[in-house]
DNA sequence: AATCCGCCGCTTGTATACAATATTTCTTGC
DNA sequence: GCAAGAAATATTGTATACAAGCGGCGGATT
């Protein structure tokens, strides 16, 4: 697959390291629990190994790769346990940004939210998932900025990195896209109408389900494979 | 082998850079807008730039320092608005927090708690500010650990190392510190008697308040110095 | 005299060489 | 045959040397 055997300007058009590590971590190149061998990443690279552990200390403090002292670092294995807790906290920020959102909604905000929904309508009549999950996302990235909150937005931005690979598997299912469109529907009434409580309440139930569905998933697939017994 | 030149006895003892220049930025002996410039710094603590390189991206990655590309790394001057921005977070997260311990707080729990709440009450008896602020800090850790998220736990203290600068300032006026342990009083009787909701109000507010003192303390701050136009 | 262009120094970014430590393997003794 | 220790290896951490941009300063030109 990987055909840049040896230094062939492989990443010509990579702005810094970091993001290319991070693409290979979150598309699932690197798997978790991998080890990452900054000679090896340098030669893949092109470059030294200077530039590569920058990147690798920059990804470890955004909590994607785990760093132990003199043992290397490793793409960091999150278990369901904190998967699930990695949820909840995503499922408060939400609500916060819908809450806020709720109070602060302009016309035009709301406008651009009718907007979003309908696109997910349209992506989820199409039945292609991928769609779908990035017409849910930019709704949910709406909601985000109409809420006001730039560090929250920015918070929700890294935490999501974290949670992004896991995530895209999440709404494979078609009843699962269904529940979702209605209950993107709730969430708009709830802000169209100013209640912001409603709409904290309905987001966060929104995240949770997704929360809940997918520690069933990883639940199985982590029972499917057992041979990662660290 | 430590032959710094200019040496204070500088880190002897200091297990990592990253901490050391954290403490300089946390204690303010390194002001917000302050450029880090490598060189002083590598003198300073005898060692060479590569370390202190890799101290400068790691607090960049958790926000407390702000780097441009070839211009060098300055310490982060957040001001009022994302300040503002960053409490409600904060809030919105302790609220969880308390939530959650209302939930699951067990009996051994509950007298962890109201141990702290005397200790803070002792504290605010003695007048002490100082003292109150690390009771304070106790009373509120025990309740992200009782909440039992360990990730929500870590996010906490990331968000707080960026706030402690400036929250230190927060508890000096004798009659916050009462309102703050009525406040207390309140949490730690919703978490008693299991009413999630109440405590996560409780708490929400408890900071949310803070936030507005706070937010007044800074704007005046500002306007005091008003020779920080960027 | 003012402005624009080019040079010089300073600082960051990268590479390579070296030192220190963890891991692994081989040898030796029981 | 197995275990324990020691050496060898490999990998991380650090230092120094070098390359590349950005900023400031001065001179020349209009």
């Amino acid at each position: 697959m990987r055909k840049d055997t040896k230094g062939d300007m492989v990443t010509t058009d990579t702005p810094n390291l970091r993001d290319a590590i991070e693409d290979r971590i979150l598309t699932g190149a690197l798997r978790p629990g991998a080890r990452l061998d900054e000679v090896s990443l340098a030669q893949e690279f092109g470059v030294s190994r200077t530039p590569i552990r920058q990147a690798l200390f920059q990804l470890a403090a955004t909590g994607l790769v785990e760093q132990f002292p003199r043992r290397g670092a490793f793409v960091v294995d999150t278990g369901p346990a904190r998967l699930r807790e990695m949820f909840e906290v995503m499922a408060e920020l939400e609500a916060l940004c819908a809450r806020n959102a709720a109070r602060r909604a302009s016309q035009a905000d709301l406008q651009t939210l009718e907007e979003c929904h309908e696109a997910c309508r349209i992506a989820a009549d199409s039945g292609d998932s991928d769609t779908y999950y990035y017409a849910n996302e930019a709704f949910h990235d709406a909601i985000r900025v109409i809420g006001g909150n730039g560090f929250l937005h920015q918070e929700i931005g890294r935490l999501q990195k974290r949670l992004q690979a896991f995530r895209r598997l999440q709404l494979r299912a078609r009843a699962r896209i269904g529940a979702s469109l209605r209950e993107h529907a709730a969430i708009l009434a709830a802000i169209g109408a100013g209640q912001s409580a409603e709409a904290a309440d309905a987001m966060r139930s929104h995240v949770a389900i997704q929360n809940e569905q997918f520690t069933d998933l990883i639940a199985t697939l982590q029972r499917n494979k057992s041979s990662s017994a660290a």
